[in-house]
Order: C-alpha cells, then structure tokens, then sequence
DNA sequence: ATAGGTGCAAACAGTTTGCATGTAT
DNA sequence: ATACATGCAAACTGTTTGCACCTAT
C-alpha cells in the first residue's frame, strides 16, 4: 500500500535526526542534500500523511510558519527564544493542569509554549547590562 | 497622529463586544453591518496597529487562521472544542508553572492551549453513548 | 503491469502593500 | 490644506492539487 522510495526515506531521516521542530523549507532544504531535485510538494505530501497517521506533530508559534516534529519523544513541550528564534524542548509537564479545567471541559491534549530568553542569551543580556 | 474614522470605530467595537476571540474575515462581516463598504485591508491595518501597541493579542491554533483577542481581559487561558469549534476562555493560571521551567531559562510570556470537548459537547457523547 | 509516488506549475488561502482617492483634523 | 486613512487590486507566502511521467512492487 506505501511504497518505499528514496525521497521519503530522505526526509524521515531529516526529521528522526533533528531533534527540535523543523518547517517544511528546512526539511527540504536537508532532504535535498541526498535526492536533489526534491520538490516541496512532496515534502508537504510526507508531512500530511504522517500527521494523519499520528507519527508527527505540527508545532506553531504565533506569527511563524509551521514546523513538524515526531511523535514519541515523550511528553513535552517548547520553549521559544525570543533573542535567537531558537525552539527547545521542555521535558515533562506543569503541574495542576487538571485543577486548572473548569468543571464539564473534558481535556484530550494540551500545549503549553513559553516564551523568553534561552540560557545563552539570558547570558549576554546580564552581560551587557554589567557594562 | 491617529485620526478617528467610522472604520476603525466599527471594528473597535466588535472586538471589544465579543468575548471569545475573532479572525479577520469575521471581523469584516460584523464590521459591515456599520460601513457596508469596509474592505478587508483596513481590518488587517487596524489590528496590525493594535498588535503593535499592545492592545490586541494574536490567538493561534494549528490549521486554523490566526484570531484576535484584546488584551486586559486579565490573565487567562483558552479550550478549543474539538466537536463545536467554539473557543473558550479560562480564566486564571495553572500551577507550578515556574519549577517546571529548566533553570538558566527566562521566561517572559507563556501560552496554554487545552483541546477536547466543551461542557455542551460533552453531555452529548456522553448521551450518544448511553443509547 | 500497475498502483502509487514524484516534479512541476497552477491554484488557493491568508496577509501585505502600492497607489489613487477620500476625509478628519 | 494636508497628512493620514481607505478601497481596490496586485503581490507575496505558505500550502494544496492536477496532471503527465516515473518507479517500487
């Protein structure tokens, strides 16, 4: 029913090995490096298919283009640094999400994303302020 | 230096007579039941100001178009229901938000989004079920 | 041999922008 | 009077789709 082909294989690969969230253009852009003449078409055909089969998750953050990540990596959830656009996995989850559902919401998933300075840049803002 | 036309009135007061949050297209609509000729370009101005000056707020869900929300509505979260399509507001915050960020990280804004069914939708799987 | 995958280009949806005209100040 | 706002259409970005060709099975 799925066939096994070159690209497909090629942009599995890209997504297994990157271990934060890519958009389509970057995942093409590595994919390209092994089928060359890929088109994006293809790329968004992969993507789809898989996120209908569960084994991808779109990843969005307000005003930026959807990246895609695997599925499996354990529950999460993302930081976004707001210095360096850098995206990073948050391991694990807050505490007291189901106190925090009103009485009659029935919650399946969540996403909770935060937004601020990442370790390096915290870094040099300090920095900076020191002189 | 910002002049006070019958347009951005008209979609001032949608935003602000709406509690859940809106997209432009939706936006326009009610807008046009005050300036029939408004075109769609101005809604987008109009929010691009406010986004810029803090008094908007950009609501985003996966494969849907972006909505706008004002802000100082106080401190809240959202429910998307995944059987309605209505969103909800909710109020307050969840627990321990701060010890589940890594240390070294600084976080500045957050976001938590909750999908499943709304109390409406709820009682009628649940109805569903029983028959 | 054939169903399914691919590349390309065209189509689409959402958003932005250039420009001539209109209007609040 | 003039600077800013508007409406329209064109441009742009991200994504999807139609189609002829290709390829894994």
């Amino acid at each position: 029913m799925t066939r096994r082909t070159k690209q497909g294989e090629a942009i599995k690969n890209v997504l297994v090995n990157c271990p934060s969230p890519l958009s389509a253009v970057e995942i093409l852009a590595r994919a390209k490096q092994v089928v060359p003449d890929m088109g994006l078409a293809t790329v968004y055909r992969h993507l789809n298919r898989w996120l209908r089969e569960g084994k991808l998750t779109p990843v969005e953050f307000p005003g930026e283009t959807c990246r895609f990540e695997t599925t499996g990596k354990g529950h999460h959830h993302h930081f976004l640094c707001r210095d360096c656009g850098r995206v990073f996995d948050l391991p694990g989850c807050v505490a007291g999400l189901h106190s925090f559902v009103p009485a009659g919401f029935v919650p399946r998933q969540h996403e909770l994303t935060i937004y601020g300075a990442c370790p390096t840049c915290a870094r040099q803002t300090e920095n900076n302020h020191a002189n």
